[in-house]
DNA sequence: CGCTTGAATTGGTCAGACCAGTTGGCCAGA
DNA sequence: TCTGGCCAACTGGTCTGACCAATTCAAGCG
């Protein structure tokens, strides 16, 4: 049992969640009017100030719109899907291998348009992920911050998104289960290397070099996660 | 003139907007802390809720982490533009484009690896098409089959799904509207040519043309989506 | 020296109040 | 009767102040 994190503790995101669930279901029609924030409140039995900062967070999301005065009303049906989907389960070294078809051609393309506010981000990337090594943490944001830096780099929000879900794929239990065997602090100062590799020949405006820079970076960390595996087989057989 | 809608004068987009221009010129680095809700409701010279609202919109996009009695923590870098919803609002040469990146790779990964059942079915979706059009009928079905069947070909499930999903986003109601403006039967059998294009290469191995086809093949529908956007551009002024 | 513990810090939630914009019905005047 | 404006109820917007819960870190104990 792999013990799934109790995070949704956050009153605002249950809230927000059963909403959108009963949007999904229908309960509320698109176009319709959710009742009151106070009679929420009171129904939920929460406070009203919890209630507005769920309706807040699906508002951002585009599934309702709030017109002052009048009400609360459903202008979009959420993709019915959960945060968890059981059956949709990615394999860590799928993901791997799609990163690298897709972020090695970014890099390429990122160097042949030079994106200056991307590479800046994509530096300040890497310098948090050298503080958090040094600090013993785990550099996961500077990781994530790189690699959606570099997909904002080809201002295209269609691959931003893309990016990021298969980077957010990384919170999968199997995905971060393998983590934990092999990523320490000698392989994430690996990974800063070869960040750096990407960054200067982007910077450079290095496209084959950009590209197998990042194909490189995503093929090594595909081998640690098999060498992670390869590991991890026996005690999952005990377990 | 439209009279544009006056709405922002809500205090907590307000306030986001104020967080998100700080963190994008780097006045909150990447990873750095934010100062307390109670700070910030002080120096803002507003209540404390109201920033929370702001946050909690902020954490929905992903640009900061809340860690329940540290702080609040910068993890992303927003590009300075405009706020745009997490979801959907994707546009049709976004994704084109980014199918244009993706699925060229996939195509030319196909020819060097010449997967026969991949082929096959890539070869029943173009003989669907051709049926579909000789019926009179948009031959979406065969369109989508064609292209998830090549990213079968890859093997990789989650490649599969990329490809699937920007697909999908045919359905997104600017992308539809568009498409009734330069889809019909020449243009699809103009489609079903470049298919084919694409199967020959793939079938014969030639790597560099596969991907050439392909990429030949979504920058067509690109330009043909660009025709169509200047057409409609007039009518959408007057609505 | 290392572990425990408790205070300070920080986010999480609540309750109640008042302000501001919207809506719809009531009523006076045409 | 119809038209117009006006007012009251409703609804979201914001504020204040309080207390709870998690985290952090340093002082104190073994």
């Amino acid at each position: 049992m792999p013990l799934q994190t109790i995070e949704p503790r956050r009153l605002y995101r249950q809230i927000a969640e059963q909403l959108r669930a009963l949007i999904a279901s229908g309960e509320f029609a698109l176009g319709s009017r959710l009742p009151p924030e106070r009679d929420l409140a009171t129904q939920l039995g929460v406070s009203r100030p919890s209630v507005r900062e769920a309706l807040i967070a699906l508002e951002v999301q585009g599934l309702v719109e709030v017109r002052m005065g009048s009400g609360i009303y459903v202008t979009a049906q959420a993709p019915a899907g959960k945060l968890r989907d059981v059956d949709s389960a990615l394999g860590p070294f799928e993901i791997l291998r799609a990163r690298q078809l897709i972020e090695s051609e970014l890099a390429a393309m990122a160097a042949r348009h030079k994106p200056q506010a991307a590479l800046k981000r994509m530096r300040a990337a890497v310098k948090l992920m050298e503080e958090d090594i040094a600090l013993g943490v785990m550099p996961i944001r500077g990781d994530r911050a790189f690699h959606v830096a570099l997909a904002e780099g080809s201002d295209n929000a269609a691959l931003v998104r893309v990016v990021t879900n298969l980077w957010d794929e990384r919170k999968n239990p199997v995905f971060e289960q393998l983590g934990r065997h092999f990523e320490n602090a000698r392989s994430w100062r690996l990974a800063v290397a070869e960040h750096r590799a990407v960054i200067r020949a982007v910077a450079t405006g290095d496209v084959a070099g950009a590209r197998a820079a990042m194909r490189t970076h995503l093929g090594n960390s595909h081998d640690r996660f098999s060498a992670a595996w390869v590991d991890a087989a026996p005690a999952k057989e005990a377990a």
